[in-house]
DNA sequence: GTATTATTAGAGTATATACTCTAGGGAGTC
DNA sequence: GACTCCCTAGAGTATATACTCTAATAATAC
């Protein structure tokens, strides 16, 4: 593999495990056994490496969220992107993390991210659409739809930065990717109300399926878990 | 005032303005004009400035998050509470940016902030229970209520870093309370299957007070300081 | 082969940051 | 005056961090 690639790999890797404030060029390059040196040849700085981690990530969300035109959508490919988001959210998710920071310290990655957030709110919102044409849930108005997939990503966006804050002793690298899919249940819970009769209950046992554990958050939050398997 | 209620004041001012992250000891000194000595004299280190400021706003949060209970809740109290926290969350945003560095760098403010996330999801599902209890929602299964308040949660923590990601050019400082207040229209967005028919118009209305518009971007919205200071 | 280009090592640097240390001022008390 | 206590100034320090510079080595082209 490509010293350069190498370098993207093992930023993303130490960025996701210690958080990007906790990891400098230095670390990176001892990481990896090369000089500073090195790294700096292949990068100017530490914004570029993390701008190029994003665009990875942004082209993986944008993969995952293409949505098929050609036929009626199905429970399973709502599965399926829901499933995708959070393997993105998991795979790069140092990135919201430091969010805010990156942001104002990146121009660049300040335009794209805001861009990609809106094709993202749009994808939801098409997913909607599709959902009501395929039966699954009961059609919006579109005002409705928006503020709904706004919520959506909301809750998706936020959900990693709350388990973290549930745990109590555990640091940042403890999550775990089954834990982090429980959000899939918080995101289903948002489209309960709208669901139709005919899929009502198909939703209902997808749901449970993402319910939170108790062996999963009794170590992190006892009190939470009781009252939400109650 | 006290130099060391000064630099508490100073402190936040600065956090909220330039975030956690680009604010130093060093700065805050400076800016109130004082050695860094006389700083470190009133304050053992940062985190211990960052841990009082979040004492505060634990207090704040507390104290208007407390349910009366010898009356029934009204719609008048479903407002104060959502405006409430949103000036809450205005007052000390810097906290919520830097959230997990600051929860990684320090055990006790880890501890806290946990427990205090549980008191403010068991608050929120009790307004559930008094807003149903007043006829104002239909009454939920407990789990339900559980997963809604956690999603209210969600939306009201993660509103002012969406905001932030969705202006382009600005920075942190560049956001106002009467934008972050159009928070508001997102959770009533969550409440919306819920109501009943009673109470449905009107709640309607009261969403539509804050729903985001164009010359917002631009101007405070006037409309809102109605609602604000009812 | 030689020339050229791409890659790498590793010492080094300017700056920043959190924090320390010593000396002393001012106010109150005896 | 002298003593005590609280507070303050400001120079200073150890460490970290992002990044640079030079020289050497490997790879490739001719």
């Amino acid at each position: 593999m490509k010293t350069r690639d190498k370098i993207l790999l093992s930023s993303l890797e130490l960025f996701n495990e210690r958080g990007e404030r906790n990891v400098t060029t230095n670390h990176i390059a001892a990481h990896l056994a090369i000089s500073p040196g090195n790294l700096y040849y292949h990068f100017r700085n530490k914004s570029d490496i993390i701008y190029e981690i994003f665009l990875e990530y942004e082209k993986l969300v944008d993969f995952y969220l293409d949505i098929p035109e050609d036929r009626a959508m199905t429970l399973a490919d709502m599965t399926f992107y829901l499933e995708s988001v959070f393997d993105g959210l998991w795979s790069y998710r140092f990135f919201h993390r430091d969010l805010e920071y990156l942001l104002d310290s990146d121009q660049r990655l300040r335009q794209d991210y805001r861009e990609f957030t809106q094709r993202c709110l749009t994808a939801i919102n098409r997913i909607f659409e599709r959902l009501a044409e395929a039966g699954i849930i009961e059609a919006q108005p579109e005002a409705l739809r928006a503020a709904m997939s706004l919520n959506v990503w909301l809750v998706v966006t936020n959900w990693m930065a709350f388990l973290k804050t549930a745990h109590a002793e555990e640091t940042y690298a403890n999550l775990t990717l089954n834990e982090l899919k429980q959000g899939i249940y918080q995101v289903l819970t948002l489209e309960l109300p709208y669901l139709t009769p005919a899929y009502r209950d198909r939703v209902l046992e997808l749901r449970e399926q993402y319910r939170p554990t108790l062996s999963d958050q009794e170590e992190a939050a006892p009190e939470l878990s009781r009252v939400a398997s109650r």
